[in-house]
Formats: structure tokens, sequence, C-alpha cells
RNA sequence: GCUUCUUUAGCUCAGCUGGUUAGAGCAACUGACUGUUAAUCAGUAGGUCCUUGGUUCGAGCCCAAGAAGGAGCGCCA
């Protein structure tokens, strides 16, 4: 007798024949005629109903049995005679690996997201978490598929990076150094030649430079690891160690890379819905909870299933910076004064602009391009109208989920302009020598992995979508 | 970092204008009943009212400081 997961016993398995079930219990039930014990082993978010008769085992064990406890149980599979389920074990032997003491925090009932939260050890076990882990991991396979069948080469960027100057914002310092004891140089300075590397280090911001050096040698590739920014970000869609997936592609112009993100996004999604219906199809009942009790002008005008399918069967709104600007100019809440901030070309568009943009005007993805130089990184290819040919792709209810540009493959130019902006040119010699040797058009783009998560499994905070979040003041864990 | 809200039983939340012994549902426990589906019914037990300080005859409630959490904003993916 081998044993199987739930999954596959509940998809596949032959009436009639004896399994053996392992997992941890989410109900119990019953009584003198009749024991009932839900298991959920967490290979699908479907239980398995456990059908066991008290006159063959010791009431005490299943009094002992409660929500939380780890059983393994050996049975024949038999058609169930209650409606809420076809097939059921009915157990011929109950062992218990563990029980759960009755300060076991989970109940067989609806928790709210904070109070799992700061259950991050134990919210794996609950229905809508372990939903939330397995689309996880399709996504992770799928990215690596689509661009393994598409010919890119997964390239490991370092995690410890020297350069500080990748632009993408605050950093977390690597050091050996005692910090109650810093070797100083004469002028009271740090002297970092004494520390491990030699040098200042911190973990990486982006993969995104050593990529390019990727790129100009292997053609396409793409980077798929973890990030992390020190910035004292505190809202429901950042963290400060978050997953990145980096493509960089040689070659490839704008126009390349827009249809490259938008591929890649409908692939994902299109992929979800075939490989996670059962997980999806709960989330998507339990939004719809949530959305009715939200106030009416607050509610999403679709559930998220209808949301996902939208995605993948319509094409991604593109337009200009410029022309975004000329739509905001036109928009209604611009002439009601209902915006925060201010509208006109040069300054940065501001999230309650772009989700008038994605939600009210298009409703769909966009993916706005060519933005004024002064508001973008240094390494974006310059057009010649003050422009920079970035691009950042919008969806509705996360906002920002990609950005990215086609490269500054002039050496001169890419030169200038890191040093317009301050960038030390000699932490990043080898960046600039891409462009010495051998230059070429390419561009590429970053993919926020938990954003993605979030709009798939349609969770609001993305500390919800991540199983252990590192966000400021909250390492535990 | 800024704005704002919240913190009461294991969980979700009531608690009136500051007034005697702080409540409910669920969970736990005891029992009854039942091929049950977050089972049902009856009962029992369960409290540092976030912390510290203050005002008051009297503070869960008012004031101050702090902590933790949420939402919104900024920075971004």
């Amino acid at each position: 007798m081998k044993t199987v997961c739930i999954k596959e016993i509940l998809e596949k398995g032959t009436i009639g024949t004896s399994v053996i079930v392992r997992g941890w219990v989410r109900t119990k039930r019953g009584g003198k005629p009749v024991w009932f014990i839900d298991l959920n082993d967490g290979s699908t978010i479907n239980n398995i109903q456990i059908v066991a008769d008290p006159l063959r085992f010791d009431a005490e064990l299943f009094g002992n049995i409660t929500t939380g406890a780890c059983v393994f149980i050996s049975g024949e599979l038999i058609a169930s005679q209650g409606g809420g389920q076809s097939v059921e074990v009915e157990a011929q032997k109950i062992e218990v690996y563990g029980l759960a003491s009755s300060d076991y925090p989970l109940q067989p009932k609806r928790h709210s997201l904070e109070f799992l939260r700061e259950k991050a050890h134990l919210r794996p076990r609950t229905a809508t978490f372990s939903a939330i882990l397995r689309i996880r991991h399709s996504l992770s396979f799928a990215i690596h598929k689509f661009y393994n069948d598409k010919g890119f080469f997964y390239l490991h960027t370092p995690i410890i990076t020297g350069s500080d100057c990748e632009g993408a914002g605050e950093m977390f310092r690597v050091t050996t150094m005692d910090m109650n004891n810093l070797p100083k140089n004469e002028d009271g300075s740090i002297n970092y030649k004494e520390d491990f590397f030699g040098k200042e280090t911190n973990l990486t911001v982006s993969g995104q430079l050593e990529g390019e050096l990727g790129a100009m040698a292997l053609g396409k590739i793409y980077t798929f690891g973890p990030t992390f920014r020190s910035e004292n970000s505190n809202t429901a869609r950042h963290l400060a160690e978050f997953w990145m997936i980096e493509p960089e592609v040689a070659f490839f112009e704008l126009e390349d890379n827009m249809d490259l993100a938008e591929e890649f996004l409908q692939y994902l999604v299109k992929y979800a819905l075939e490989h996670c219906k059962d997980d999806l199809d709960f989330l998507d009942k339990r939004n719809a909870d949530e959305e009715k009790m939200k106030k009416k002008e607050d509610q999403a005008e679709m559930g998220l299933l209808e949301r996902l399918n939208f995605v993948i069967s319509n094409r991604f709104e593109r337009l200009t910076y410029t022309e975004a600007i000329e739509i905001l100019k036109k928009s209604k809440p611009f002439q009601k004064k209902q915006f925060k901030f201010p509208v006109e070309w040069g300054v940065d568009l501001q999230s309650e602009h772009e989700r008038y943009l994605v939600e009210k005007e298009f409703k769909k993805p966009v993916i706005l391009t060519n933005y004024p130089t002064a508001i973008k990184s240094f390494y974006m290819k310059q057009n010649d109208d003050g422009t920079v040919r970035a691009m950042d792709v919008l969806i509705p209810g996360i906002g920002e989920i990609i950005g990215g540009s086609q490269r500054e493959d002039n050496y001169e130019k890419l030169k200038n302009r890191a040093l317009e902006v301050g960038i030390d040119q000699e932490s990043i010699w080898w960046y600039l020598e891409t462009r010495k040797f051998g230059t070429a058009p390419h561009s590429g783009f970053g993919l926020g992995f938990e954003r993605l998560v979030m709009f798939v499994t349609g969770m609001s905070n993305i500390r919800d979508v991540i199983p252990f979040p590192r966000t400021p003041k909250n390492a535990e864990f």
C-alpha cells in the first residue's frame, strides 16, 4: 500500500482500494455512532473526509484529535454516503503523530489576515494561505518554463553587490565588521578596506546591471531572485525583501520589450488559470465575500476570475507619457480639481493618476512609455526630445507591476548621464565597458513577483502573498 | 517618513455621559444528540481592558508619552 497525497486520492482514487493518508486535522465532528475528521495534507485545497466507527477505536483518541493535530490514517476508500464529497476514507487504523494543544490558534472559522500575519508559522495551514502558496509555486515554475521555452538563459546575478549606484533606492549594508569597534581612517571615516570584501558592500536592489552583462553574451537572459530595499515604505505593496524577475534581451527595442512584457504576463495568468483551478475558485469566492462587505462604491466591477480572464483576452493599452498627461488634463477629476498632485509635463505621475488611467479611462492594463529623462534612471536610452525609452506596465488594483526600458547603448551618452546624476563612474567601470566593447541595442524589465501573485490571487496586501514577509520593524520568523 | 484609525477572553467584536461584579458569538472543557459538512443543543471555565505616567472620590472610557497593528500617501517592483 503506497502513501499518496490527498489530491491524488480525490482525483483518481479507486473505490474499494486501501489507502494511507497523513495530514493535519481541519475539523472533526461526530459522536456515538460515527466520527468524522476533515484532513488536509497541503497537496490540494480540498480536504478528505475520514469516517471512523467509534466501536473500533478508543473514545479518548477521538477526543484528543482536535483541529491542528497531525495524524496517520489507513483505511479503505469508499463512496461517501454524505452529500459534501464523493469519496471518503473509512478508517481502519488511526495513529497520532502530534496532537495540538488547546491553545492552537487556528480555529475552524474565518480569521483576520492581520491576525494570521502574526502567526506566519501556522498560517500556511489555512485554506487561504495554502492556496496562495500553491499558486505562488505554480507561477514561479511558469516563469522558468516561459523563458526556457523561449530560449532564455537563467542567469544568477549576485546577491551581495559592491555597486551602490543601481539607482533603485536605499540598500542594506553587508559587513563582518564589529559594529562596536569600527576600524577608522585617519580622518575619522570608516575604513572599509578592513571589511570582508575590502570595500563597501550591500544586498542587491536589482540584478539588472549584471543582467545586461549576461545579455551582451548569451543574448537572452533572465534573473529571478531575491531583492532587498531598505526604504521605510509602509504600504500594502512594498516589502524590504521581495523576489523579482528581470529579463534582459540583446537586440530588443522598446517595442519588443513591451511585446515580451505583455506576452509574459498573459502567459502567467493563463498558466495559473489552467493549473490552479481549485485554488483560484476558492480565492474567487473569498474575494467575492470580501467585496460584499465593502461599500457599494468601493466594490470592484469584476470578480477575480473575471478579471484574470479579461486580462488574458484583451491587448494592453499602450501610450506615451505625453499622451497620458493630455488625457489626465482632460479628465473629470482634473477639471474638478480632485487630484491632490499636479498634472503637467515633466512631473512624475502619482498613484492617483495611474489609477485613473488604468481603472477609469482604459479599464485594463496600460503600458506607459517615453517618460521625461529627468524622472527616470540614468541607464535608459535617450530620445531626442528630452524623454527616455522607459516603460511602466500598470495593472488594475496594483499599479506598477513592471518597470523597464531600452538601455542606453551609446558609451558617451551613458557616461555623461551617469555623471549628470552624480554616479560614481569607478564603481560601474565594468558596466560602462559593455558599451565600449561591442555595444548593442538591448532592453529589459523588472517584474515584482509578489505584485504578480497579488494580482493573480486577488489579495490586497503584499504581506499575504509571501510566506515570511520582511517589512520595516518586522523580521519575525 | 507623513496623515489617520485601531488595541477589551484563545479568535471576532460590544461596552451608553467617567459610577458597584466588564459582556456576546465562536474555540476550549463537561454532557446530550446526530451520516456529519465551520454539525446542533445545554452547561462550565476563561480578563495585566497594549504599556507607563497623570487628572478624578472613582478610569476600559478623559489627558500625555511610548509600543504594536491597519488604511491612505511618498519612495518603487
